[in-house]
DNA sequence: TACCAGATGCTAAATTTTTAACATAGTTAC
DNA sequence: GTAACTATGTTAAAAATTTAGCATCTGGTA
């Protein structure tokens, strides 16, 4: 079922994942920093502890501070995401969703991308599956 | 920005507002069917109403129901959320995105849909651009 | 060592979300 | 026409989320 993790999310909760997802290792300050519309600093840190409570993040400690990581590897996290997405908003057709992404980005891709891009569906074609 | 929209979505309202882009158009019947562990069909009724109300949704008549319809095309609606995507999960690469999409699902595409992007990349690095 | 800065843990209040219940209006079939 | 069914509109209570405040602890530094 999609995006299963985050579906269960709170408003905040969702917001702050996705910060943690995208920089990979947060402090609550990072968080706070990078939050639209934000609440105090202790509210954060209370969230996080909420997050951690309910298993999609742990933390480290890093000197006097904790650093919060996911406990979803990226590379699941991604896959879930993107097959919520697909589902949604491409009636499942991942071809779809690869065309709406080139569309969106040909313009900022250097040829190098598009080249490696163009090898991967080539292999794709010939040999993979 | 990412998905501007969504991100200002309580719980309830997400998952509706899936639902709806899943389908298009949906009633407050489709939307309960689809709903994961669903409330009452009161309850979803004013959720729609409320997401009517912030603008998220319209609605016409269908005979005797209301059938929801999203505002946003559902074109802005997928780039809006692949933005996010990209920038959440894949370090604002989309290149990376779509090797990630590819890599998901190259084992459910056909020839034709493989040859089909291969030539959009094709032509994207020859003449696009 | 003793102090200061900056961190966490916990608790309870404020706000928002979510829900159900009830009242009302429109459709359809007989 | 009217009864049965199925909608919607509104309201208020229940539940969950979100928040801030205060107490406490830890680490670095003069």
């Amino acid at each position: 079922m999609a995006n299963a993790a985050h579906k269960n999310l709170s408003r905040r909760e969702r917001q702050i994942m996705d910060i943690v997802y995208r920089f990979g290792r947060a402090t609550a300050g990072d968080v706070l920093d990078n939050l639209d519309d934000p609440p105090s600093y202790s509210a954060v840190r209370a969230l996080l502890r909420i997050l951690e409570e309910k298993g999609h993040l742990r933390h480290e400690q890093d000197g006097p501070r904790y650093v919060y990581l996911p406990t979803v590897s990226r590379d699941r996290a991604r896959r879930s995401a993107l097959k919520g997405m697909v589902k949604t908003f491409f009636d499942g057709s991942a071809e779809q969703a690869m065309a709406a992404l080139l569309d969106l980005s040909v313009s900022k891709m250097s040829d190098e991308e598009l080249d490696r891009l163009g090898e991967l569906i080539e292999n794709a074609r010939k040999e993979g599956r």
